[in-house]
DNA sequence: CGAGTGATTGACTTAGATCAATGACCGTGG
DNA sequence: CCACGGTCATTGATCTAAGTCAATCACTCG
């Protein structure tokens, strides 16, 4: 489901990887595509700027998420990217994507489907995001992010970055587990939760 | 950058639509895929159950919306699909899709497009709903959202509808809507709305 | 005309944010 | 080896922006 997954070697073979200090641009609103990244370590921000200078951010991509993406398909930049932190970022060139896309249906069809499911994560976080209350945000992660069986839930980092994941703070984040713990819903061990049932 | 604009001729002849009744189900979890749908009117919210019984809600698609993009790609849908209110759907039916996706990489580029901007879309709609403020949420929005000159929003539905997208209350969306006009941010004739020069 | 909905504002409540403090843990440098 | 700075995890007290409830007006449609 990460991007990397669905880029054969031959793209993965002309990558190259490009360290940014904090506040770096790696790209401009409205220059040349040269290709599509990932970001390996530290965050970068997409942000877009208006005709009459109002600013938006669009993006935050993190280690493991994949950056520009449309760039493929398209001449320019439609927004501009800077290291939040420092960060390491991989390019995938253009030119090489565009080839297996032309070349390869199957690569096509790997590529599009990678999209459509950071769709689909996407849109979960944006009806996640829509919920009021804390309690509901985590057992709408909670159930999404169980394993094979449906009930542990292994957390990827630490708290304070689930908590952002969440939209909450991480005080409350603390205190919704807490009390979700008290009332028997779900059961911790360090960094694994187990979702019980609650009929 | 609907769904609809980056489909040929040849799939689009192929489509039909259906007419759902409220909480009639579309396509359950598991079941065959069939292709690709498009909320023509009404809403659809997609949903998926655990192993263990526990339900999330995944998305709710709207007028415009398209639904199950990833199916072209995958043997069974992996959540389920069901009418909130009255709905009215267009189905582009598998086979026609994948037909076209492997004779033509145009198509393939084009749906791979579609799909990179419908991320974007959904990327910075998590942006804004990671947002503390009412404020914040609605100037994200009015930047995002102004015409080519850069300074008027056209509202595409009502009020309500807004507040939904922004995940506020209506009251609070007036109410806010109210003060950034009283502050001269913006001014308002009717469902036009024109972003003012903060300096 | 009357029902239904959108837009709007006021009064009150509340969940989450903020501020603050503490203990556990970890790596590092003297 | 241990002290110290840093971060994470956790809890308490307080504040506040948004939610809730309620009322009013305008508008549309059958």
């Amino acid at each position: 489901m990460s991007i990397e997954d669905s880029l054969p070697d031959a793209v993965r073979r002309e990558s190259h990887t490009y360290s940014l200090q904090k506040g770096e641009v790696l790209f401009s609103q409205g220059s040349p595509t040269v290709g599509v990244y990932e970001v390996l370590s530290g965050r970068v921000r997409l942000a877009r700027t208006n005709h009459t200078g109002h600013y938006a951010l669009l993006y935050v991509a993190q280690a493991g998420d994949p950056l520009a993406e449309a760039s493929v398909f398209t001449r320019a930049y439609h927004c501009e990217a800077a290291a939040v932190t420092p960060a390491v970022v991989r390019l995938y060139p253009k030119a090489a994507l565009l080839t297996e896309f032309e070349r390869d249906a199957s690569f096509a069809k790997g590529y599009a489907l990678m999209l459509a499911h950071q769709l689909m994560t996407a849109r979960s976080r944006v009806e996640r995001l829509s919920m009021r209350f804390a309690r509901d945000r985590v057992r709408h992660y909670l159930v999404l992010n169980t394993n094979e069986d449906g009930c542990f839930i292994e957390l990827p980092g630490t708290l304070k970055e689930l908590a952002r994941e969440l939209g909450l703070t991480h005080e409350v984040l603390y205190r919704t587990l807490a009390q979700m713990t008290r009332d028997g819903e779900i059961e911790r061990t360090g960094h694994r939760i187990r979702l019980l049932q609650t009929k």
